[in-house]
DNA sequence: CCCCCCCC
């Protein structure tokens, strides 16, 4: 069986051209540095007609090789590749084919030779050719106050860097290297910020840039701040050469790459105006909305979701800085069944409109936690979308336009809500548990309306020290006299307290609690003393009470925490307040809470 | 060289 290469394609692909597709014979393979993950390879391959070794092959495909798979003498269709310029060699610039996909035509083991007769492929072989494609020519813009109005590249720039074809992936950028040319889009462009410190003042503007092999930021302060700021444009796809490339601090950026750039004043960028469309819009990381429980406070995130409602804009005076801010509380929803807080600030907040229930997605939101719940907060450097076209964020249209509206859905940024009074949204102790309160070190506190489904009467009063301060329960020593332990002393006198073990249960579960003093009153409806008392002269009055408050109805505030006992884990919940059920009050979060799961003004 | 990003 005879194998078709491309024939010529390689000096097209040489000379900047573009040739989708070639099909090529490998005919020998090198290792050229690095081991394990940065092992990286060149081939020799050959169109027929030509033969050189410039080719490198991605690392992602390296497996490809080392399996034997990718042996000498296999044809392969190169799907995607691009080319760059490597640094000076010693022998000038050189030309490299980085291949990031391919397909195996046919096996080297079943072609077994050499195709073809093809001469090794030299500058001089390109300078006689006549047949090559042009490059296509970009039109690159100096680094100059009118960027727009520079018909040419500077003197001192090799426009052939510019090329189209002829440009690094990001994923390529190290500091290491520093002649190299990107072709990335703008996904984002941060407004310019000063800054005034005990290293000295300046201003300065940050972008998120993105190509097909993967992302980065580029910050340019003061002098390129205002040579740059107007030309760089989100979602425009531009040049971008002479860059200094510094690690990154993660802390600040959600970007995956290792790097950001620094623009210098040699820094050259050039609007992309031929094939714009070659380079992809923005990567997200998306997480499922319900699974943000799992993450930590402050962790950047991506999330899509649906705007299912949407507050109105809130003034508040920050109490740091004194700042009067503005922000609109924005309710995501995604078919993972969770919702989430998403705060938008400023004018993004001012200029919101919910009231069509766009997909929102957000790239580097920041994770923030109160009182148990979490919520996605906006940061300066926060990408935000709606309805972009995107995979992701069409199926969820399809979803919540199909049914996903009417979902039961857990609102993982529902308030839990303090002890110390006030009105605080109730959740459900399958929310709790969806949001694992109690995990944490402090232990999380929460309200519901729940409904006592079991009391212990056993053991419920004890005689109490009789201080102030210490209940502690005390020693009978049996001779008129008890003892406290914690104070170390024996008194003649008592006081009576609770202590109630019961069971809660809501519509979505049950748990066993633990009531104190003045909570137990509460519900008991009757002080201590008078309980006490009667557990010492009527029994039967005693129990009964104890049986006559089961399946009354409480909103219940709660303190849980995970314990060990023996080895087990399990929730300790703790009533910190208990209620009667005021109903206007209970009423209105009802209609609330509609509201919010249904989106429908009640 | 920034890296603050807010409130309950």
């Amino acid at each position: 069986m005879s194998h078709q290469l491309s024939e010529g394609s390689l000096q097209v692909i040489m000379n900047g051209g573009v040739y989708d597709k070639p099909v090529m014979q490998v005919l020998g393979s090198k290792k050229i540095q690095g081991s394990g993950a940065n092992e990286r390879f060149r081939l020799l391959v050959s169109d027929g007609k030509h033969s050189h070794s410039f080719a490198m092959l991605a690392t992602q495909l390296n497996d490809k090789l080392i399996s034997g798979e990718l042996s000498d003498y296999s044809v392969v269709q190169i799907d995607r590749f691009v080319t760059s310029v490597l640094k000076n060699t010693g022998k000038g610039e050189k030309r490299v084919m980085i291949i990031l996909d391919l397909t195996i035509v046919a096996p080297g083991s079943e072609v077994g030779k050499k195709l073809g007769n093809p001469q090794t492929w030299t500058e001089e072989s390109a300078a006689a050719s006549t047949t090559s494609t042009p490059a296509p020519t970009p039109r690159p813009v100096a680094a100059t106050p009118k960027p727009q109005m520079a018909a040419t590249a500077p003197a001192n720039l090799d426009s052939s860097l510019l090329s189209s074809q002829m440009t690094h992936p990001i994923a390529s950028l190290s500091p290491y290297q520093n002649k190299w040319v990107i072709k990335a889009r703008v996904m984002n462009k941060s407004s310019i910020r000063t800054w005034n410190n005990a290293r000295g003042e300046g201003k300065l503007f940050s972008m998120d840039l993105c190509d097909e092999s993967g992302e980065i930021r580029a910050t340019a302060f003061k002098n390129e701040c205002d040579k740059f700021y107007d030309l760089i444009q989100i979602d425009k796809v531009y040049f971008i050469s002479r860059c200094q490339l510094k690690t990154a601090n993660k802390q600040y950026t959600s970007l995956k790459n290792d790097y950001e750039m620094t623009f210098t004043a040699n820094t050259v960028v050039a609007e992309c105006i031929d094939d714009p469309g070659s380079v992809p819009s923005v990567k997200y990381d998306f997480i499922a909305i319900n699974d943000i429980t799992s993450k930590t406070p402050d962790s950047l995130l991506d999330v899509v979701g649906v705007c299912k409602s949407a507050s109105d804009v809130q003034e508040l005076t920050a109490k740091s800085t004194g700042k009067l801010l503005k922000k609109r509380e924005v309710t995501l929803v995604d078919n993972s069944g969770g919702a989430v807080v998403l705060t938008l600030w400023g004018e993004e907040a001012e200029k919101f409109d919910g009231s069509t229930h766009p997909v929102i997605a957000v790239k580097g939101a920041r994770l923030a936690e109160f009182n148990g719940s979490k919520s996605l907060s906006c940061l300066a450097s926060t990408m935000l979308r709606l309805n972009p076209d995107e995979p992701h964020a069409h199926k969820l249209r399809g979803w919540y336009d199909n049914g996903g509206a009417d979902m039961d859905l857990v609102n993982i940024s529902a308030r839990a809500g303090g002890y110390s009074g006030g009105s605080s949204e109730w959740i459900t102790f399958s929310e709790a548990e969806a949001r694992q309160l109690g995990s944490g070190d402090k232990g999380d506190y929460f309200s519901l309306l729940g409904v006592l489904t079991y009391t212990f009467s056993d053991n419920a009063v004890y005689k109490a020290c009789p201080q102030e301060q210490c209940n502690k329960k005390l020693v009978d020593l049996e001779n008129g006299l008890f003892r406290c332990e914690k104070c170390n002393r024996e008194y003649p006198n008592y006081k009576y307290r609770i202590l109630l073990s019961a069971n809660v249960s809501d519509p979505t579960g049950d748990q066993r609690i633990t009531a104190f003093n003045e909570s137990a009153e509460g519900m008991l409806g009757k002080p201590a003393i008078e309980i006490g008392t009667m557990f010492e002269n009527d029994k039967t009055a005693y129990t009964q009470m104890f049986e006559g408050i089961k399946f009354k109805s409480f909103v219940f505030k709660f303190r849980t925490k995970m314990e060990t006992y023996n080895d087990e884990a399990r929730l300790k919940t703790t009533v910190m307040n208990v209620q009667p059920i005021d109903y206007k009050d209970a009423n209105t979060k009802l209609i609330s809470s509609i509201k919010s799961i249904t989106g429908i003004e009640v």
